[in-house]
DNA sequence: CCTATTTCGACAACCTTGTTGTCTATGACA
DNA sequence: TGTCATAGACAACAAGGTTGTCGAAATAGG
């Protein structure tokens, strides 16, 4: 019986983590054996217009050279392809690939399975209560994702 | 409306952010300013039997050398103590001291002022259902923190 | 009783992800 | 045109974690 603050925070927590690594593994599982949710994450601010290093620096709340590395490892896997902005040679346009987009469908799909075994636990209007709760209290917090590590560290799990 | 299963991870992700970064500058306002959520888990751990590297490493899931590192890190502040052990003189029996105690207890404090205002926000039985659901989802896990950085992260937001 | 294995703690080397600071090229604007 | 802001690259460094190795101490077995 979680009641205390501090079990609250660790539930949420691990009620993340849980989902993060199963997705993560099964990403593993799939063939895309590098895939990390800061990838995905990263991936998803692309399509949604942070089409440069810095703009994505932003919407991810990290330095422009933090966001310019995970760029490197992407387009290294061949999950983003840049190209020089004709209208500013200062930037270099990002793109997530057709590669790119494949995680992104895999990976979306198999968060939307987690959560449908979540339904299936608690029943549906339960969890549907669970997140319009959650999301009032959270409310629109831009992501977030300055983590060194962590949701792009390696799991220790069930492979 | 967050009705797909990454929006739900995010949900749980941006909950605990939101409390822990909370907490963690309240303590900085009181005067600790540099303790992080995982020293927190790691004196409860301690507390609550880890009395030595090797077991605290196995109760937080990280090596023994993490977590000598963290005890470093605690005993430099003056939050344990640490003697030799006189069954096992391998063992550096560890100890939360006094100051390490206070952190403790304000955490815990500050922690469930979050969740009293979290309750008010949502009311008390709302909360205490998407705790038991929560938990039912969750399970018994072993807390995980096998985090580079991210508990430990200094906050970027509001003083 | 002596040896073999295990465990503890320490040290070193290294990885990952982040940060700041600096620099050059380019664009925006008065 | 001259000044300022911005993009991206590079370097140096911090934090936290990992593995590997090693000596010391405990424990199990013959």
């Amino acid at each position: 019986m979680p009641r205390s603050g501090a079990d609250l925070a660790l539930l949420l927590l691990g009620g993340f983590r849980s989902l993060a690594d199963a997705a993560t593994a099964e990403l593993a599982r799939r063939g895309y054996e590098d895939v990390r949710p800061v990838h995905d994450f990263a991936m998803r601010a692309i399509t949604a217009g942070a089409d440069n290093a810095s703009e994505l620096g932003r919407r991810l709340s990290v330095s422009k050279q933090a966001a310019a590395k995970t760029i490197a490892v992407l387009q290294e896997r061949g999950y983003v392809a840049r190209d020089t902005d004709p209208l500013d040679a200062r930037r270099k346009r990002l793109q997530v690939t057709a590669l790119g987009f494949e995680v992104l469908r895999q990976g979306e799909s198999i968060f939307d399975e987690l959560r449908d075994q979540w339904e299936r636990q608690i029943g549906s209007s339960e969890l549907a209560s669970l997140e319009t709760h959650l999301a009032t209290l959270v409310g629109a917090l831009p992501v977030r994702l300055d983590a060194p590590g962590w949701t792009a560290h390696d799991l220790g799990g069930p492979a």
